[in-house]
DNA sequence: CCGGTAGCTGTAAACGTTTCCGGGAGTCTG
DNA sequence: CAGACTCCCGGAAACGTTTACAGCTACCGG
């Protein structure tokens, strides 16, 4: 049962209302409710009638005027990849903090929803946006040139690219996963990547063969498959991979892939991690929830989504700043699947001189 | 006739920009925009003009004047609960195909949170809001009374409760979960709960035992704990209880916990469902990820997720519709966790006058 | 005693849309 | 051919704020 409204059969009080109330203009409401000036009487006055009535400003008419929303967007290719749950949580406490609103947008990843979304900010519901594009296409950079709101995104651009930017180096990130793994004796390491055409599934690939050639160790392609960046192509890409080929370890391009090979390679016997050691990556919350737990090369998601916030923010505040650039270190995280306890033979360093 | 701003040196075009520059008044470009109305030689030059200057309408001038944000929030307590995931796109899919736009809220199940977010529904920032509380209590149902906008609420809510609502019977659900235990030979069934003091948590604890008391079999508090419900506190509560029971089967309420006691189930040694048979509850994607794959009472979270959807935006639409509710059926799924290996006994039912 | 100043106040003009309303022109009907 | 009817158009009024500006009072110093 609502309680009865004191005023205003039809509508909600505005300042109208509580000024008619308090026997001021608007102007001394307003001025009063926003705490500025007023003399003692008047803000008595105005502060007992905007009680009496329930008065709440309405957030659109006040945007009207101030052309600003305190509401920042996030557009991500999947809700449901535990490493943007965490890039969200990081970038919402800080949007929080300074008394706005997230906006979450759920691409895909396909790039005329990420487009639509850029060109719809043309509209200025929202402050500002925060994107982390799997692809980036020239259309993304032409929306993004566009944008009459900042825009920050988050993931590999063009070197020149002119706009707020934060970056990690999947690329380094890899080459830690198979420097450990050689480490801990392993010679025949699988690789489990996404999409090629994807900036993240370029790098990885790209990191996975620089790294192996680094260590000397011969590219066997049986040992390379492809599927999507989710965790049913990593359990099937798996499949294919171990229908043709026998690793003694796995990395994985994140932990959605790994957790599908986990999946695929304790269904077919193998043990973890003594049969074949298992890496994935982004070091999200899924990889401690397996058994055995995984390890996994963090991109410090959390760190760049509360970066990518900041600089959201300070470029709100200040649209004159230059364009800046974050970057965030790779490092790898070891838990047991891929433990210590296989040195098969006794590890050594393949290049010491 | 004093033509204010023909140009626009420092702002974007507005309606006015694109009238002046195609030699109509301001009522007409914006007819012409809106698609209703015009002569054929009007909409020619409106919509060149609007083209040359790259007009594109201001949504917050557009919400003031049609009281409409085309924003509809949605609060949860944890957007890193894929059962949340699973409602929120289900919700996202609902709200897209009407135009608007999806804003989440993490409450983090504090009460405060959840109230104070009510109350800023009177901002009139979001056209409507679809909460799922864990607790109901007074400060919401008056927060939810004076709500100025439609808020439709996923949980269990008073019965003469007048506000639109979409329920499961997770105290069934409970009841499947055992049903199918002991139909497989289970008699030591245990228990992982959520905190009592929250709406689901008693609802699947009074449905744990009355399901027990149906068949028969006397509940063995020491087969009975309580945590959060999250992962960790899944791990920690089945650590207990193995302490001091040895259960052949758990029932837990939901399957972040679950996934947690599969951990300390597999850490101790316990073979899954050889030993202990394990089901969890929410039927998520995390329960088919894990290995095995983890039995699961599905409360329909899509389901339920699109029906809030839809008595949202209906009542948006039409706010004198009566108070309606909805309801999901709960369904077992059954997988390997507690595969049917184990008829220790010949299975039978117990009532089936 | 008077001019200056400080502090309040109200009027009115923004912010950018949509829409009501009245008027004008053209077309159809009786 | 007059009246009615249909379109289309522009002026102006909303929607609910904030704020620039000017006027008023009271007080102070000279």
């Amino acid at each position: 049962m609502g309680r009865k409204r004191l005023q205003e059969p039809d509508g909600r009080p505005t300042v109208h209302t509580v000024a008619a109330r308090a026997g001021v203009s608007i102007a001394s409401a307003s001025r009063v409710l926003n705490g500025v000036g007023g003399s003692p009487e008047t803000v008595r006055k105005v502060r007992a009638a905007a009680a009496e009535v329930g008065y709440v400003p309405n957030a659109i008419a006040r945007s009207l005027q101030s052309q600003r929303t305190e509401l920042v967007a996030l557009a991500v290719e999947d809700i449901g990849n535990p490493v943007y749950v965490a890039m969200m949580r990081a970038i919402e406490a800080v949007v929080a903090e300074s008394g706005r609103q997230l906006l979450v947008h759920a691409t895909g990843g396909r790039i005329d929803n990420e487009t639509a979304l850029l060109r719809r900010l043309a509209h200025r519901y929202v402050d500002g946006m925060i994107i982390s594009p799997i692809r980036v296409t020239a259309e993304h950079l032409t929306a993004l040139a566009d944008s009459p709101v900042p825009v920050v995104v988050i993931g590999q651009l063009a070197e020149d690219a002119p706009m707020d930017n934060v970056r990690t180096d999947s690329r380094l990130g890899i080459a830690l996963a198979v420097d450990h793994l050689v480490a801990t004796g392993r010679r025949r390491i699988g690789f489990v990547n996404g999409p090629l055409d994807t900036v993240p599934g370029a790098a990885r690939d790209a990191g996975f063969r620089a790294a192996l050639a680094r260590h000397g160790i011969p590219l066997d392609e049986n040992l390379v498959e492809v599927g999507d960046f989710q965790y049913a192509a990593g359990r099937e890409a798996t499949e294919r991979l171990l229908a043709r080929a026998e690793p003694d370890a796995l990395v994985c391009a994140n932990d959605l892939i790994a957790v599908g090979a986990l999946h695929t390679l304790l269904a077919l016997g193998r043990r973890v991690p003594t049969d074949v050691a298992l890496v994935g990556m982004d070091d999200t919350e899924l990889a401690r929830m397996m058994f055995p737990q995984l390890s996994s090369v963090s991109l410090g998601s959390a760190e760049r989504g509360r970066k990518a916030a900041e600089l959201l923010l300070q470029r709100i505040d200040d649209p004159a700043l230059p364009p800046r650039r974050a970057q965030v270190a790779p490092s790898l995280v070891v838990r047991a699947s891929s433990g210590t306890p296989v040195p098969a033979q006794p590890i050594r360093e393949e290049v010491t001189s």
